[in-house]
DNA sequence: TTGAAAGCGCTAACAG
DNA sequence: CTGTTAGCGCTTTCAA
């Protein structure tokens, strides 16, 4: 270490963590500089281990394919940078198991808190972790009767004003094509969404048109085509995800069904290439970067508090972007 | 911790090592139940200091947005699990400062390695962590007269193929759009495949149009409508960049020219959106997994050996994927 | 104003 | 086969 300029190490320690309230401005100068020499770097693993804080965050996603997650990420990132955290990150790909790995490596590496887009299919490690107080907030998706803090999107909201903006806009047989995965809130919630805004518009169950597949390359093709060539009066479809909007019009295409004429395509989450789609899309956005930020913020808030503060759930609210997918625009809507 | 066993920590740490070749069942048993019921995480921290080795490898990438780079992550991210290693990320967005500050960040957290794909302004520190055989491997980008681990793809050939394609297929007018980056060897490497593909194909230098804007959102399309304007003769445009090709397209669409008929258009880097496009865009795909993989492979090799490697470019290649946007398929290439 | 010593949780060397 | 001891690099009393 640095003593080679003649002082103990506890005068250096002193000196890098600013509590050098009581030194001389001259050996202080000159432990700077040998720092600077030697190009010393401060152990932090030591540091860690003494203060037992480590001020790194884990994330956990589960998948990095949807460019939605990067843009949390995003986020995610400077308000780590913001705070002075690093960050460590995993991928789960949907795998309960896997997040499980993950999760206890984190704990293993000592980690100050998790942001996590659960599986939700981890009952047990939840719990656990909200019951040992461990700093945790889940995003996106919301885990039934945990206590601890969530950043979500309104998704119903999300939902509704999609399907409500396409029956305001003179459709009448509207389909919603969604993924089939019976842990992830979300989902369900869209299609609540869906079936409010139909009935709040007149419709009734009769009327609902519900596509679901599995979330496998390919599949919501296949059953858009499936249900498509079976109802080909369906005159508008609201897709819940950005991969189902990309599959789905493949499909459309393949049909020769126009669009918006024949059919008009509502997408969920902005993308870079949803502007230029041929007709550009018309989506609901979610704020995935502010979801990320947000969520660290308030991991960080709560490792940092004397006292946890009560679990906290923050909606955040979804956006209708309007382009040339559903048709004429009706309103002053803005057009990007 | 776990000696409520009755046993020393000695025979602990030697159970969870796997050391145990001389311990009794019986003792070996009862810790391991002490371990489940207590839930206890060995601390990565301690074990760190100790042995110097974290098994923790930091990732410095320099955008996020662009997709290119999650398929990259995925990659990385795969291997490390694969290897037990664990993963921390950052984002230098670009900027030099950053970076700097974010390596020397990994190393007071003693990861054992960097992956990093570099803004090439750093060159006191590139050489830096180089003279201190500090485990490095750059990707993508090549950082002139470092001796140190590369994995980047042939962005000559890339662009020699692409620009060929055109040609072959009886383009005669073709343009290059590209970023200005003087410290980014991609670019100018591609720009080098435009003029060898031209030259090549009996072309001289008169014939090289040449398009170059600033990184930044809406630079490229202005650039892009003032060229076609000028020089609406021409036939083909080799995009090199998956953001270049949303903004030139938006530009071709714009003045209401037909792709492919009045003008090709090839793009550069696979993507989720690129076969959705009106029409289905032909690019030059680049194994980004593939290089997130072995950039991580390379760089454990290098941490785990005993005596460090001599450093190692792998040069992956770039693979053309022939759609429409580049008008009809001569000869028995795939469409996907 | 500075230094010496103890200890964070772990492992490795050496005894027993 | 198991326990004791020392020490990784740092911070934090307490003493000088």
């Amino acid at each position: 270490v640095a003593e080679k300029v003649g002082v103990s190490k506890t005068t250096v320690s002193r000196i890098l963590n600013g509590n050098y309230a009581h030194t001389t401005e001259e050996t202080r100068k000159r432990v700077l500089e040998a720092i600077e020499e030697l190009d010393y770097r401060p152990n932090a693993l030591a540091k860690g281990l003494k203060s037992m804080r480590t001020n790194v965050i884990g994330i956990v996603l589960s998948n990095l394919k949807n460019p939605f997650w990067t843009s949390v990420l995003e986020g995610v990132e400077d308000a780590c940078r913001a705070a002075g955290y690093n960050l460590m990150i995993c991928n789960s790909d949907e795998d309960p198991g896997l997040e499980e790995q993950y999760v206890k490596q984190f704990q293993t590496r000592q980690v100050d808190g998790i942001v996590m887009n659960p599986t939700v299919r981890n009952a047990g490690l939840y719990k656990k972790l909200a019951d040992t107080k461990y700093p945790l907030v889940v995003v996106n998706r919301k885990i039934p009767g945990l206590e601890t803090h969530h950043v979500v999107v309104d998704n119903v909201k999300g939902a509704y004003i999609a399907v409500d903006h396409l029956l305001k806009n003179g459709r009448k047989k509207v389909a919603v094509f969604s993924y089939l995965n019976p842990y992830v809130s979300t989902w369900k919630e869209r299609l609540d969404g869906y079936r409010s805004a139909m009935l709040a518009n007149g419709y009734s169950e009769d009327d609902f048109r519900i596509v679901e597949a599995d979330q496998q390359t390919g599949k919501m093709k296949e059953a858009a085509l499936r249900f498509l060539r079976e109802h080909p009066d369906t005159d508008a479809i609201f897709s819940t995800n950005n991969m189902i909007t990309l599959e789905t019009i493949e499909a459309v295409k393949q049909l020769n069904f126009k669009i918006p004429d024949h059919i008009a395509i509502i997408g969920y989450d902005e993308t870079v290439w949803s502007k230029h789609l041929d007709p550009p899309l018309t989506i609901i956005r979610q704020p995935g970067y502010e979801m990320g930020q947000i969520a660290v913020q308030t991991l960080i808030r709560t490792i940092q508090a004397k006292r946890k503060p009560k679990p906290q759930t923050v909606v955040l609210e979804p956006e209708l972007i309007v382009r040339k997918s559903c048709g004429t625009v009706t309103d002053s809507q803005a057009i990007c």
